[in-house]
RNA sequence: GGUUUCGUGGCCGAGUGGCUAGGCAGCGGUCUGCAAAACCGCGUACAGCGGUUCGAAUCCGCUCGAAACCUCCA
């Protein structure tokens, strides 16, 4: 099947043909979290985004492999008292080794996305083991004249770059306004700009993860271990840059800035950056008291949430929404989604019962290119979603009798089904564990039988009685002319 | 203030010059002893005001409102 996968190109803001460097290798760099504090809503958007992202790629015969990075150092805190490094300040409040809390909420987050059903990437490096990489890429921005020393740390010339090349080609800004916008920030005075930014910075006193280098001890700069780890296991130049829209600038422009003066080449190719999820159409922060943690979300376990939401139901919600628009929590919004999730569920099962016939009275084959024209179009999972829930209500429709289909018309159905649910979306079925018990069906089909002795004779009032118990106990009885069905709520 | 976006029916959310997604909720119907499920039908929504056009939710301008970034943050 010939495919035209298009995706909007934040360089471009257009969408643009996919082409790769190298086909059939593709090669995909997406920033990953800060582990300084549990996963929360914000963090599964860019994993499902990309995690969609690579799955239709490999879908789509590409060999990928996908670079996510976990960030465990040199970010600096700027509610802290000075600065000091986010990771370091926590480990001294819990009295713990940086490494071990890095360790801690690594293996949290790594949790939650296994629940979440995200696929592993193909590398997952940390910037402290790559800390040899970066000093090596800061000796060669020093070398290229693009970078300075000042009190042991090592600052990023923008403006001698902008003279060279553009800064600001992919977020749009000017050198001149980002001039106008002066803030007081640690170390702002060794910096001849403000707009500046650290390629390395020297530890303070306080610090606690530092390396020696030749301007001090300390760590390297915030945007230096993605040019380092994406150069290194991905090339100079590559194909996909992903992340979220927040870290659009100053975060990706001044990688491009790095690689650029380091590799003499723009590192990717296409920058693919998601929306951001808001509450009630506030943005999530901690300072808001909005923060869900998707433990949270998994548990019910937060003033902001009427019900427990399973991840697939997570899942489901955020897929629901395209990835560059916006996305906005509520109850509802994720009560519906639960909903609509579950109905697809039921009707992929309903899937595997249709009979067939001798002709089909639909068009299977013209879902099936609508579903990969949903994703080709800048992977446009919502359209994706409208589209399988007309093939939900084509299995509804022939399981009823109302409509039918060849033996293979069927089979194709269920291959599409099968691919876009399961292996594109990433959509797992979430049926209660103890529904597979069998000594649970065996009590529940017992009941089931002496109900329906009850109905022969008639006996509606027993009939209610153990459909109303059963009901209460957790299990849920559906007539249907062929008998009853059961399943567990 | 600057940069970048957005404002769609009760809620969420696609579309982006004419053919008016989808989910959830609601209403009516079919089926059923009843219920549930399923199926069928029903909402004529595009912030406001102008303009362009044969025709605009879709293009342009203005107004109002919102968000992200500019500062650690997905």
């Amino acid at each position: 099947m010939e495919n035209k996968l298009f995706v909007h190109n934040t360089l471009s803001r257009q969408k643009e043909l996919f082409v790769p460097i190298n086909a059939p290798h593709v090669g995909m760099y997406v920033c990953g979290p800060t582990v300084y504090g549990d996963a929360h809503l914000g963090h599964a958007r860019p994993a499902i985004t990309f995690d969609l992202v690579f799955r239709y790629l490999r879908h789509l015969g590409y060999k990928v492999r996908y670079v996510r990075n976990i960030t465990d150092v040199g970010h600096l805190e700027n509610d802290a008292d000075e600065g000091e490094d986010k990771i370091a300040k926590k480990a001294r409040l819990e009295q713990l080794e940086p490494m071990e809390v890095v360790q801690h909420f690594t293996d949290r987050y790594h949790a939650a996305l296994d629940k979440l059903n995200v696929l592993k990437p193909s590398i997952e490096p940390r910037a402290s083991g790559h800390i040899i990489e970066q000093i090596a890429m800061v000796k060669k921005i020093l070398n290229a004249g693009m970078g300075y020393e000042s009190q042991g740390s090592v600052y990023f010339d923008v403006e001698r770059y902008n003279r060279e090349h553009k800064y600001g080609i992919l977020s749009g800004r000017v050198i001149e306004d980002l001039l106008s916008n002066t803030r007081e920030l640690d170390g702002q005075d060794e910096k001849r700009n403000s707009f500046d930014f650290a390629l390395w910075k020297k530890a303070q006193p306080e610090h606690i993860m530092r390396w020696p280098s030749e301007w001090s001890d300390g760590f390297p700069g915030w945007h230096l271990e993605c040019s380092a780890m994406s150069t290194k296991y991905l090339g100079e130049e590559f194909d996909i840059h992903g992340g979220g829209l927040d870290l659009l600038f100053p975060h990706h422009e001044s990688e491009i800035a790095q690689s650029t003066v380091a590799n003499h080449k723009s590192p990717a190719r296409y920058w693919l950056h998601n929306n951001m999820i808001t509450i009630n159409g506030q943005k999530m922060g901690k300072s808001l008291g909005n923060f869900i943690q998707l433990d949270e979300f998994f548990a019910g376990s937060h003033a902001a949430l009427e019900k427990a939401y399973s991840p697939m139901t997570v899942r489901f919600f955020i897929l629901q929404a395209h990835y560059r628009s916006p996305l906005d929590f509520s109850n509802e919004a994720l009560q519906a989604s639960e909903k609509g999730f579950q109905r697809m569920m039921k009707s992929i099962a309903t899937l595997e019962k249709l009979v067939p016939a001798s002709k089909s009275t639909l068009d299977i084959a013209a879902l099936q290119s609508k579903c990969y024209e949903a994703m080709n179009d800048d992977l446009n999972s919502p359209i994706l979603i409208a589209h399988l829930f007309d093939a939900v209500r084509i299995i509804n429709s022939v399981h009823d009798k109302k409509e039918s289909l060849t033996t293979e018309d069927i089979a194709l159905l269920r291959s599409t089904l099968h691919t876009f649910v399961f292996d594109i979306l990433g959509l797992v079925p979430e049926s209660d564990p103890q529904a597979g018990n069998q000594v649970i069906a065996n009590l529940v089909n017992i009941i089931i039988d002496l109900r329906r002795e009850a109905r022969t004779n008639k006996d509606w009032a027993t009939s209610d009685r153990l459909r109303d118990a059963l009901a209460q106990a957790g299990i849920s009885i559906k007539d249907t002319k062929d008998g009853a069905t059961w399943e567990m709520e």
